[in-house]
DNA sequence: ACACATCATCGTCCATCTACGATTAACGAT
DNA sequence: ATCGTTAATCGTAGATGGACGATGATGTGT
């Protein structure tokens, strides 16, 4: 009758948890919309501190829905298509 | 350059944080599967105190994504298809 | 009225999130 | 080598989440 922990209810979990927050969905939709993004950019389009930007980025890189590739001194954002594909099936499964 | 403050982020944000957690996730898919169910039933699935799933079903009743309906001293939840349909939208249009 | 069952809420504890400023690390340019 | 830029990390503070047991509220049945 228990359900057991289940591997695909904790991955569903991790993807949502990672767009759970309003910051995060700007800027999953930012790095969409342009296809890449430096760091700076989406710190000056949030009304956030650069380090609280950082740490979304941490967490939306963690959860493998964006990725960032180092350019020098700066970081290019993108958003890993495979993840965000997993993100649309797993919900759309629903 | 500021991005303002979105509704629908918040709106997706909010509906993303009712299924980032796994014991809500398999809440949502339980009474999808059951089309409807009793607490109680759902307290006997999860691994988590009474009190604990309670919480779970408040969350979830507040993002929309359930409703409960009384049925003499016990409650009959059942998921809220429109928001389930919402979600899947604001998730795919990303 | 009373006992029982069902579910929500309260109080508590610990962990994590969110936000910030300050600092550090890495790189380019002069 | 040093300076300025960029971004990650550290440290901190306050708020919230998630878990539980205990209690409260509501309704059913005797």
């Amino acid at each position: 009758m228990k359900l057991k922990p289940d591997p695909i209810a904790e991955e569903l979990a991790d993807l949502a948890w990672a767009v759970a927050h309003p910051a995060r969905v700007q800027i999953v939709r930012l790095l969409i919309g342009r296809d890449a993004c430096m760091c700076g950019e989406i710190v000056d389009c949030l009304p956030l501190a650069q380090s609280t930007v950082s740490q979304h980025l941490k967490i939306l890189k963690e959860s493998g829905l964006i990725q960032g590739e180092v350019d020098g001194p700066k970081v290019c954002y993108c958003v890993n298509e495979q993840s965000l594909a997993r993100l649309k099936k797993l919900i759309g499964d629903l």
